[in-house]
DNA sequence: CAGACATAGTACGACTGTCGTAGTACGTTA
DNA sequence: TAACGTACTACGACAGTCGTACTATGTCTG
Protein backbone atom coordinates (compact mmCIF):
# COMPACT_ATOMS: atom_id res chain seq x y z
CA UNK A 1 0.00 0.00 0.00
CA UNK A 2 1.29 3.18 -1.24
CA UNK A 3 1.96 5.33 2.10
CA UNK A 4 2.35 9.28 2.24
CA UNK A 5 5.47 9.98 4.41
CA UNK A 6 6.02 12.44 6.84
CA UNK A 7 8.81 13.79 4.55
CA UNK A 8 6.99 14.73 1.72
CA UNK A 9 4.03 16.29 4.05
CA UNK A 10 6.09 18.41 6.12
CA UNK A 11 5.85 21.40 4.23
CA UNK A 12 1.86 21.45 4.21
CA UNK A 13 0.55 20.57 7.72
CA UNK A 14 0.30 23.73 8.93
CA UNK A 15 -1.34 24.43 5.32
CA UNK A 16 -3.55 21.75 5.87
CA UNK A 17 -4.53 22.68 9.66
CA UNK A 18 -5.28 26.46 8.26
CA UNK A 19 -7.72 25.35 5.37
CA UNK A 20 -9.77 23.89 8.12
CA UNK A 21 -9.28 27.03 9.68
CA UNK A 22 -10.41 29.53 7.05
CA UNK A 23 -13.64 28.37 7.37
CA UNK A 24 -13.90 28.56 11.00
CA UNK A 25 -11.97 28.71 14.12
CA UNK A 26 -11.57 25.07 15.45
CA UNK A 27 -9.30 22.60 18.49
CA UNK A 28 -6.52 20.19 17.89
CA UNK A 29 -9.13 16.86 18.45
CA UNK A 30 -11.48 17.91 16.06
CA UNK A 31 -8.68 19.49 13.91
CA UNK A 32 -7.44 15.97 13.30
CA UNK A 33 -10.81 14.30 12.75
CA UNK A 34 -11.12 16.51 9.68
CA UNK A 35 -7.63 16.30 8.24
CA UNK A 36 -8.51 12.14 8.58
CA UNK A 37 -11.84 12.70 7.13
CA UNK A 38 -10.93 15.14 4.14
CA UNK A 39 -8.28 12.64 2.96
CA UNK A 40 -10.91 10.14 3.42
CA UNK A 41 -8.52 8.35 5.60
CA UNK A 42 -5.43 8.57 3.53
CA UNK A 43 -3.45 11.31 5.80
CA UNK A 44 -3.63 11.18 9.84
CA UNK A 45 -1.93 14.03 11.14
CA UNK A 46 -0.03 12.91 14.62
CA UNK A 47 -1.15 14.39 17.62
CA UNK A 48 2.34 15.97 18.55
CA UNK A 49 2.54 17.43 15.23
CA UNK A 50 -0.64 19.01 15.09
CA UNK A 51 -0.03 20.84 18.68
CA UNK A 52 3.68 21.45 17.82
CA UNK A 53 2.46 23.14 14.67
CA UNK A 54 -0.04 25.08 16.97
CA UNK A 55 2.66 26.57 19.22
CA UNK A 56 4.61 27.18 16.19
CA UNK A 57 1.97 29.16 14.42
CA UNK A 58 0.69 30.99 17.08
CA UNK A 59 4.24 32.06 17.73
CA UNK A 60 4.90 33.44 13.93
CA UNK A 61 0.96 34.79 14.48
CA UNK A 62 -0.95 32.90 11.98
CA UNK A 63 -3.64 32.11 14.27
CA UNK A 64 -4.87 33.25 17.72
CA UNK A 65 -5.79 30.61 20.67
CA UNK A 66 -8.53 31.34 23.05
CA UNK A 67 -10.39 29.12 25.71
CA UNK A 68 -14.02 28.40 25.46
CA UNK A 69 -16.59 25.60 26.76
CA UNK A 70 -17.70 23.13 24.18
CA UNK A 71 -21.39 24.25 24.04
CA UNK A 72 -23.12 27.30 24.94
CA UNK A 73 -24.67 25.88 28.41
CA UNK A 74 -20.84 25.94 29.52
CA UNK A 75 -20.49 22.37 30.24
CA UNK A 76 -17.76 19.95 29.58
CA UNK A 77 -14.26 20.55 29.43
CA UNK A 78 -12.89 24.01 28.06
CA UNK A 79 -11.14 23.85 25.11
CA UNK A 80 -8.29 25.14 23.71
CA UNK A 81 -9.36 26.93 19.95
CA UNK A 82 -6.98 28.43 17.74
CA UNK A 83 -8.32 31.21 14.93
CA UNK A 84 -6.34 32.37 11.76
CA UNK A 85 -5.57 35.43 11.63
CA UNK A 86 -5.48 37.91 8.78
CA UNK A 87 -1.38 36.72 8.40
CA UNK A 88 -2.49 33.30 8.87
CA UNK A 89 -4.48 33.80 5.75
CA UNK A 90 -1.50 35.20 3.70
CA UNK A 91 0.69 32.70 4.58
CA UNK A 92 -2.25 30.17 3.14
CA UNK A 93 -2.92 31.69 0.16
CA UNK A 94 1.25 31.75 -0.36
CA UNK A 95 1.45 28.22 0.39
CA UNK A 96 -1.37 27.33 -1.85
CA UNK A 97 0.22 29.35 -4.92
CA UNK A 98 3.93 27.30 -3.35
CA UNK A 99 2.04 24.45 -3.92
CA UNK A 100 1.24 24.99 -7.69
CA UNK A 101 4.80 25.73 -8.26
CA UNK A 102 5.93 22.34 -7.05
CA UNK A 103 3.54 20.73 -8.35
CA UNK A 104 4.63 21.74 -11.69
CA UNK A 105 8.02 21.25 -10.88
CA UNK A 106 7.99 17.77 -8.92
CA UNK A 107 6.19 16.41 -12.22
CA UNK A 108 8.51 17.07 -14.24
CA UNK A 109 10.56 14.33 -12.63
CA UNK A 110 7.82 12.17 -12.10
CA UNK A 111 7.18 8.86 -14.40
CA UNK A 112 3.12 7.89 -14.65
CA UNK A 113 2.80 4.26 -14.77
CA UNK A 114 0.00 4.04 -17.67
CA UNK A 115 1.78 1.44 -18.96
CA UNK A 116 3.76 -1.35 -17.14
CA UNK A 117 4.03 -3.11 -20.43
CA UNK A 118 7.55 -5.31 -20.86
CA UNK A 119 9.28 -2.30 -21.55
CA UNK A 120 9.49 -0.48 -24.49
CA UNK A 121 12.85 0.68 -26.09
CA UNK A 122 12.46 3.94 -27.34
CA UNK A 123 15.64 6.14 -27.79
CA UNK B 1 7.83 35.89 -5.90
CA UNK B 2 6.70 32.13 -4.98
CA UNK B 3 10.03 29.68 -4.20
CA UNK B 4 9.53 26.14 -3.33
CA UNK B 5 10.78 25.88 0.47
CA UNK B 6 13.01 23.19 1.44
CA UNK B 7 10.16 21.39 3.51
CA UNK B 8 7.69 20.88 0.92
CA UNK B 9 10.57 19.28 -1.56
CA UNK B 10 12.37 17.46 1.55
CA UNK B 11 10.37 13.80 0.71
CA UNK B 12 11.72 14.69 -3.28
CA UNK B 13 14.98 15.30 -3.38
CA UNK B 14 15.89 11.69 -3.80
CA UNK B 15 13.31 10.89 -6.34
CA UNK B 16 14.59 13.94 -8.73
CA UNK B 17 18.27 12.72 -8.39
CA UNK B 18 17.18 9.05 -9.17
CA UNK B 19 14.55 10.44 -11.66
CA UNK B 20 17.72 12.04 -13.71
CA UNK B 21 20.06 8.34 -12.90
CA UNK B 22 16.93 6.54 -14.23
CA UNK B 23 18.45 7.58 -17.97
CA UNK B 24 22.38 6.82 -17.42
CA UNK B 25 24.72 6.82 -14.50
CA UNK B 26 25.83 10.71 -13.57
CA UNK B 27 27.59 12.59 -10.78
CA UNK B 28 26.62 15.55 -8.69
CA UNK B 29 27.59 18.35 -10.58
CA UNK B 30 26.06 17.53 -13.50
CA UNK B 31 22.61 16.01 -11.48
CA UNK B 32 22.46 19.35 -9.77
CA UNK B 33 22.85 21.46 -13.30
CA UNK B 34 19.72 19.15 -14.83
CA UNK B 35 17.90 19.39 -12.18
CA UNK B 36 17.74 22.93 -12.55
CA UNK B 37 17.75 23.34 -16.30
CA UNK B 38 14.80 20.41 -15.79
CA UNK B 39 12.78 22.77 -13.36
CA UNK B 40 13.52 25.99 -15.18
CA UNK B 41 15.87 27.38 -12.79
CA UNK B 42 12.69 27.19 -10.55
CA UNK B 43 14.69 24.68 -8.24
CA UNK B 44 18.16 24.57 -7.61
CA UNK B 45 19.26 22.07 -5.12
CA UNK B 46 22.21 22.98 -2.50
CA UNK B 47 25.49 21.45 -2.91
CA UNK B 48 25.31 20.04 0.56
CA UNK B 49 21.72 17.96 0.62
CA UNK B 50 22.80 16.79 -3.06
CA UNK B 51 26.06 14.85 -1.80
CA UNK B 52 24.16 13.58 1.67
CA UNK B 53 21.59 12.42 -0.61
CA UNK B 54 24.34 10.21 -2.95
CA UNK B 55 25.87 9.30 0.74
CA UNK B 56 22.44 8.17 2.64
CA UNK B 57 21.05 6.45 -1.27
CA UNK B 58 24.16 4.22 -1.35
CA UNK B 59 23.51 3.09 1.88
CA UNK B 60 20.50 1.92 1.10
CA UNK B 61 21.06 0.14 -1.83
CA UNK B 62 19.41 2.88 -4.36
CA UNK B 63 22.82 3.53 -5.97
CA UNK B 64 25.75 2.47 -6.57
CA UNK B 65 29.56 5.08 -7.18
CA UNK B 66 32.32 4.17 -9.45
CA UNK B 67 35.41 6.41 -10.13
CA UNK B 68 35.67 7.37 -13.71
CA UNK B 69 37.26 9.83 -16.27
CA UNK B 70 35.55 12.64 -17.76
CA UNK B 71 36.78 11.30 -21.46
CA UNK B 72 37.65 8.02 -22.61
CA UNK B 73 41.30 9.60 -23.23
CA UNK B 74 41.93 9.87 -19.30
CA UNK B 75 41.72 13.75 -19.23
CA UNK B 76 40.57 15.99 -16.37
CA UNK B 77 39.98 14.84 -13.10
CA UNK B 78 38.39 11.96 -11.96
CA UNK B 79 34.97 12.08 -11.21
CA UNK B 80 32.46 9.96 -9.01
CA UNK B 81 29.56 8.31 -10.64
CA UNK B 82 26.06 7.08 -9.60
CA UNK B 83 24.18 4.44 -11.24
CA UNK B 84 20.76 3.12 -10.24
CA UNK B 85 20.51 -0.14 -9.17
CA UNK B 86 17.07 -2.29 -9.33
CA UNK B 87 16.08 -1.66 -6.25
CA UNK B 88 16.76 2.01 -6.70
CA UNK B 89 14.40 1.72 -9.72
CA UNK B 90 11.56 0.61 -7.65
CA UNK B 91 11.73 3.12 -4.97
CA UNK B 92 11.62 5.49 -7.35
CA UNK B 93 8.92 3.84 -8.89
CA UNK B 94 6.93 3.07 -5.22
CA UNK B 95 7.98 7.36 -4.95
CA UNK B 96 6.17 7.86 -8.22
CA UNK B 97 2.82 6.43 -6.95
CA UNK B 98 3.36 8.57 -3.76
CA UNK B 99 3.46 11.42 -5.19
CA UNK B 100 0.22 10.89 -6.81
CA UNK B 101 -1.50 10.02 -3.64
CA UNK B 102 0.02 13.06 -1.98
CA UNK B 103 -0.81 14.95 -4.68
CA UNK B 104 -4.62 13.79 -4.41
CA UNK B 105 -4.56 14.71 -0.98
CA UNK B 106 -2.70 17.86 -0.50
CA UNK B 107 -5.10 18.84 -3.10
CA UNK B 108 -8.05 19.15 -0.86
CA UNK B 109 -6.71 21.49 1.23
CA UNK B 110 -5.75 23.58 -1.14
CA UNK B 111 -7.60 26.57 -2.74
CA UNK B 112 -6.78 27.76 -5.85
CA UNK B 113 -7.11 31.39 -6.77
CA UNK B 114 -8.99 31.90 -9.87
CA UNK B 115 -10.83 34.45 -8.81
CA UNK B 116 -10.00 36.82 -6.19
CA UNK B 117 -13.42 38.76 -6.25
CA UNK B 118 -14.75 40.07 -2.72
CA UNK B 119 -15.63 36.57 -1.55
CA UNK B 120 -18.84 35.42 -2.49
CA UNK B 121 -21.04 34.36 0.77
CA UNK B 122 -22.04 30.26 0.26
CA UNK B 123 -23.20 28.93 3.28
C1' DC C 1 51.87 33.99 -16.01
C1' DA C 2 48.40 35.54 -12.79
C1' DG C 3 43.86 35.64 -11.55
C1' DA C 4 39.16 34.56 -12.24
C1' DC C 5 35.85 31.27 -12.81
C1' DA C 6 33.91 26.64 -13.56
C1' DT C 7 34.25 22.05 -12.00
C1' DA C 8 33.95 18.50 -8.34
C1' DG C 9 33.66 17.72 -4.40
C1' DT C 10 34.28 16.98 1.57
C1' DA C 11 33.57 18.27 6.54
C1' DC C 12 31.00 19.89 10.27
C1' DG C 13 27.72 21.71 13.12
C1' DA C 14 23.06 24.01 13.54
C1' DC C 15 18.30 23.95 12.87
C1' DT C 16 13.53 22.52 12.15
C1' DG C 17 9.63 19.63 11.94
C1' DT C 18 8.12 15.10 12.95
C1' DC C 19 7.55 11.21 15.89
C1' DG C 20 7.62 7.77 19.68
C1' DT C 21 6.58 7.34 24.22
C1' DA C 22 4.39 8.53 28.22
C1' DG C 23 1.47 10.73 31.22
C1' DT C 24 -2.63 13.72 32.84
C1' DA C 25 -7.42 14.46 33.33
C1' DC C 26 -12.25 14.88 32.45
C1' DG C 27 -16.68 12.83 30.49
C1' DT C 28 -19.59 9.16 28.98
C1' DT C 29 -21.17 4.65 28.43
C1' DA C 30 -21.67 -0.37 29.79
C1' DT D 1 -15.71 0.52 37.99
C1' DA D 2 -13.58 -0.17 33.95
C1' DA D 3 -13.09 0.95 29.32
C1' DC D 4 -13.12 4.23 25.89
C1' DG D 5 -13.31 8.80 23.78
C1' DT D 6 -11.92 13.42 24.33
C1' DA D 7 -8.31 16.92 24.90
C1' DC D 8 -4.36 17.73 25.59
C1' DT D 9 1.26 18.46 27.50
C1' DA D 10 6.23 17.12 28.05
C1' DC D 11 10.42 15.41 26.47
C1' DG D 12 13.93 13.59 23.95
C1' DA D 13 15.41 11.35 19.49
C1' DC D 14 15.99 11.54 14.68
C1' DA D 15 16.47 12.69 9.80
C1' DG D 16 17.13 15.77 6.10
C1' DT D 17 18.49 20.32 4.85
C1' DC D 18 21.48 24.22 5.01
C1' DG D 19 25.13 27.63 6.00
C1' DT D 20 29.80 28.04 6.03
C1' DA D 21 34.16 26.89 4.90
C1' DC D 22 37.73 24.52 2.75
C1' DT D 23 40.36 21.69 -0.91
C1' DA D 24 41.89 21.05 -5.48
C1' DT D 25 42.08 20.62 -10.44
C1' DG D 26 41.04 22.54 -15.10
C1' DT D 27 40.33 26.27 -18.34
C1' DC D 28 40.06 30.73 -20.14
C1' DT D 29 41.62 35.60 -20.57
C1' DG D 30 44.31 39.58 -20.35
Amino acid sequence: MVEISSDVIRGYNDTMILSILMKEPSYGYEISKQIKLISSEKYVIKETTLYSAFTRMEKNGYIESFVADPDPEGNGKKRTYYRITDSGRNYYRDKCAEWELTKEVVERFIQKEENTLPQANEE
